[in-house]
DNA sequence: ATCATAAGTTACTTTTTGTAATTAAATATA
DNA sequence: TATATTTAATTACAAAAAGTAACTTATGAT
């Protein structure tokens, strides 16, 4: 076990999207702004670790968090345009899914 | 925690993505097939684990396995053709590490 | 017989996930 | 006033996966 020349960067790439239910997140969110229900709804993901998830791509600046001080409070969750430049890459794999799965 | 409408195809290729060392094994393998040891070495990752990815990944027919019966014996693991296709998702997540990491 | 080497495997600990119940905040209703 | 509703979480605990290091297997050289 080493590290040798590995680059960085693609290091904590992987370690982001190969996440557990990061990437679906992220393919989520390209449908635009949703809230936390929508999200836990339209993937197998539980509450806790959507929320685990979200924190962890707000903090890396993927992801904007929204509150609305409405009743219930509805809480957004959208893409930044960091993590929007990641839909060329989702892209991808969603095509190689259709057509090698 | 529901399923609803996600497409199967895409939730299994992001699981198989989606989990520790496997797309930076996929990344070592576009440079040419390579030995156990040499993937080992490149990564950080432990021969415990790589030895489960491998096999996840040649079950999954994206790796291919090949015993040379040399003293001693040399393993070397190559990407298929549906492994291979996944070239261009990985170059776009490289892409994208270089410009937003 | 002993050693060397590559490619794993095993045993054991730590970390991450899955699951379900619970909490917080802000009203609306009985 | 007390209870109910709703969204967005958080907590507690069990189960699964990952990290670490030592051990095994196979084969032939010394």
């Amino acid at each position: 076990m080493n590290e040798t020349t590995l680059c960085p960067r693609l290091a904590k790439a992987m370690d982001l999207i190969g996440k557990r239910w990061t990437g679906l997140i992220l393919y989520q969110l390209l449908d635009g702004p949703q809230r936390f229900n929508e999200i836990e709804s339209a993937l197998p993901v539980s509450g806790r670790l959507l929320s685990e998830r979200l924190k962890e791509l707000e903090k890396e600046g993927l992801v904007e968090r929204k509150v609305y001080s409405e009743v219930p409070v509805r809480v957004e969750y959208s893409l930044t345009e960091k993590g929007q430049a990641l839909e060329g890459a989702i892209r991808n794999i969603e095509t190689w899914a259709t057509g090698w799965l």
